[in-house]
DNA sequence: GTCTATATGGTGATAGAC
DNA sequence: GTCTATCACCATATAGAC
């Protein structure tokens, strides 16, 4: 273990996934990793700092691994497919960051804020646009592409409320589940489906 | 203000919901409700039992409200609107609590988490059942009741992350919204999408 | 019932030897 | 670079007067 730097980067992520962030300790890394808490301290300033290098990290690393993925697809809906399979891969393959970046969260240091702002609004805008050009292409119908892509992210990200990896189902083949009732719909008669009508009584 | 006890439960899940449960320190919601931090603990005996008596009633009074809601309807498409509406709406009238419950989560006292998953579970499975009735009865086309109920409490519970009252769309707009996509879905064709067809080129 | 004052323990962070 | 030992602080929770 050449690299204590990132060891202990992985297991904190570990331990806050485990434990949230405020109830994770300096003493309780230091034990994790088998290091001093002293020596915590040679590697980064604050136990802050810890936290914002995770989720910088996983941040960057999503848009990154997810965008690649999409660029090799053309058309919309494979594009749409891509998208949401490769964000539960990669959700399934860093999940103890990602987990601590969306459920134990304690908010970031407030230089850093504006940082993880600006990810996680470029990985939204790279769905949305995904969206947009679905429609107006005509693979996708006409719909707001804001609460398409909200919808979309909110299904994938809650996913780390529940999912534990290792289950029967891996994440991909959730998100596979989730893509095919996004595009098909549950209605079993096309026309709108929104209006009060009482029923045929 | 003759019920301090309700204004203690009421002014704790609006500064968890802030704040976050572990930020929020005995003294801050002693400030927050004008009284000393000792007369917290005449009503409360712990910090803990203030979340759990927040958490419990929340839970408690979804079920209820909901479940009120959708025996009112008999067609499953406007069961499954009912529900998702008033699911929002329970939202945002308790949104403190709401936050504070999905968001700002600490871990209950062992002794009341069986009792908080019974409820979860309780309401979980009211939602999967409203939609397998719909299946059977030809209103929903084929579907696993279980993936399509957490994709919708997913879209739901995640307004929890970014809805702020008082924004211009209502919480009960966005999720009809919301139901209008899962019904309608987002495909132009019908017949099957998942496959690997890479397009006609 | 509500206050002032305090006990007690654990936290993040530091000092300084090796 | 890594350790042992320790600091200063603030949290929850309690005691006991009024």
């Amino acid at each position: 273990m050449p690299a204590p730097r990132e060891r202990i980067l992985a297991e904190a992520a570990a331990l806050f996934a485990r434990a949230g962030y405020e109830n994770s300790s300096m003493g309780d890394l230091a034990a994790c990793t088998g290091v001093s808490k002293a020596a915590l301290y040679h590697y980064f300033p604050t136990k802050q700092a810890i936290y914002d290098a995770i989720i910088l990290d996983v941040l960057a690393g999503l848009t990154e691994s997810v965008g690649a993925d999409i660029r090799a697809h053309a058309d919309p809906t494979q594009r749409l497919r891509s998208f949401m399979l490769a964000h539960a891969r990669y959700f399934e393959a860093r999940h103890a960051a990602f987990v601590t970046m969306l459920i134990g969260y304690s908010g970031m240091s407030p230089n850093l804020r504006a940082d993880a702002a600006a990810l996680r609004d470029g990985y939204e805008a790279l769905l949305r646009e995904l969206i947009a050009d679905g429609i107006a292409r005509g693979a996708f119908r006409a719909a707001n592409p804001a609460t398409v892509g909200r919808a979309i992210l909110s299904m994938l990200n809650w996913m780390a409320r529940w999912y534990k990896p290792g289950q029967a189902a891996s994440a991909e083949a959730v998100a596979a589940e989730y893509f095919d009732l996004i595009m098909g719909g549950l209605q079993t008669q096309r026309g709108p489906v929104t209006g009060d009508s009482h029923g045929p009584g």
